[in-house]
DNA sequence: GACAAACCCGTACGGTGTGCGAGTGCTTTG
DNA sequence: CAAAGCACTCGCACACCGTACGGGTTTGTC
């Protein structure tokens, strides 16, 4: 049977090799992250795709839309774990660390994150298996499940934020973990006469281990959270 | 006795009224206030006061450093309760709420809070009133008085960061709070097909009330990760 | 062969931060 | 009183940005 005008779909010219939104997505994740938010430019990301700059906007309508298709891109990354798995409290552990690895791997998109509203397919999908882990944490109300989990992304994004600040300014530093980390705290030490607690916590700070320090840091305040989600849990 | 070159002050021409460096941070932070981060560019601030747009330079090394100094402004502006008044508990909410309510004021802030290291005179004196408050919880060492404070801090600014984001879309649509909260529900809504969770969720957010729907969020989390951190006080 | 759809892109516009160097008024010095 | 020098202002220019526009090329369907 001959195909109609309904049935028939749209095909004109897809034969010659094109750019794509796919390509164009998965070029600009790589700039975002190895060069920031600060290296990615329309004509640069086109340079590299080997493309006129103004062709990118056929297939992305802005440059504000090409980063909200990166950022869901980002949220397809977490893993949500399913609460039969390990429990609710194991899970959201797991959860939180799952999304705190995701943005250090896309160290931008704090930057980014709150321009626009989250609502692409793969927030909802992260949403979605969200709402399942904590909804079998047993709290009274599942209005309480809305803010238990809204808490605890706030959390994780705010520790991650301030962690990948750090990072960031390291890397653009150009210069070793180390020595960054030891004239920071010589910095912080010359500001902080006068302010003696302040002084004594940067004296306390004298690991060089950056990573195990930032660790520690998230590690705490998120099972502090969770300490207290739990208390409100029906028993 | 007559001035040497060393007690001498340099001072050559203090008289024709000028630019000054307090002049300009308080312009900026007007109209960073009411425009946000991208109303502002050294052009149009200079209009603003009158002036040529490279003269500010003068003053300030960089549009860097003067957000810098803006965003120290900012941490001028919270109250840190000293820990005898209230008790540790009720002044870490209270610095939490205070906290997030100069932020409400400088919306712009979360946006370039991350990008360098906050080591000024204000940011000194609120982390050293900050330990004094927490160091009064009775934490079992002095490490964890540090981690105490920085999660809530994250906490806290992680909060606050979504609450401006979206409280900034609303402002910027233009529209009424109410209108634009039925819209973005509708919009969720139609988006959140296939996923049960979330669209429960959404259909639960029948309050046009944004603000208390926003401070019942910010609450629930500090009082939950509050909770957390005195279990890990001595007892 | 005609037509249209899909796609590419050069040009241009109005914006940005800021380096440079010349100019302007004031104070101090000789 | 003249000269020197400091504090400050600012027009110009450069390199970059996002993107509207409109004409061009390729490809497929009739």
């Amino acid at each position: 049977m001959r195909e109609t005008i309904w049935t028939r779909q749209r095909s004109a010219a897809p034969a010659r090799e094109t750019l794509s939104r796919e390509q164009i997505v998965k070029t600009a994740m790589e700039v975002l992250d190895s060069e920031g938010v600060g290296g990615l430019s329309m004509r640069k990301l086109a340079a590299r795709l080997g493309a006129g700059a103004t062709s990118l906007y056929w297939h992305v309508p802005t440059k504000d839309d090409l980063v909200d298709l990166l950022i869901d891109q980002v949220w397809a990354e977490i893993d949500v774990p399913e609460p039969e798995l390990a429990g609710w409290r194991s899970g959201a552990l797991l959860f939180g660390h799952s999304l705190r690895s995701a943005v250090l791997r896309h160290p931008w998109l704090p930057e980014v994150m709150y321009t626009r509203p989250s609502i692409g397919p793969n927030a909802m999908a992260l949403g979605e298996r969200g709402l399942v882990l904590f909804g079998a944490a047993g709290f009274v109300t599942p209005h309480e499940v809305d803010l238990a989990m809204g808490s605890v992304m706030s959390y994780v994004l705010g520790t991650v934020s301030a962690e990948v600040a750090t990072r960031e300014m390291v890397r653009k530093s150009g210069r070793s973990e180390e020595s960054w980390v030891s004239e920071m705290l010589e910095q912080a030490q010359s500001v902080a006469t006068d302010y003696p607690q302040m002084q004594e916590s940067v004296r306390r700070r004298t690991s060089v281990d950056l990573d195990g320090e930032l660790t520690e840091n998230f590690v705490f305040g998120l099972d502090a959270l969770l300490d207290g989600l739990q208390a409100r849990v029906k028993k």
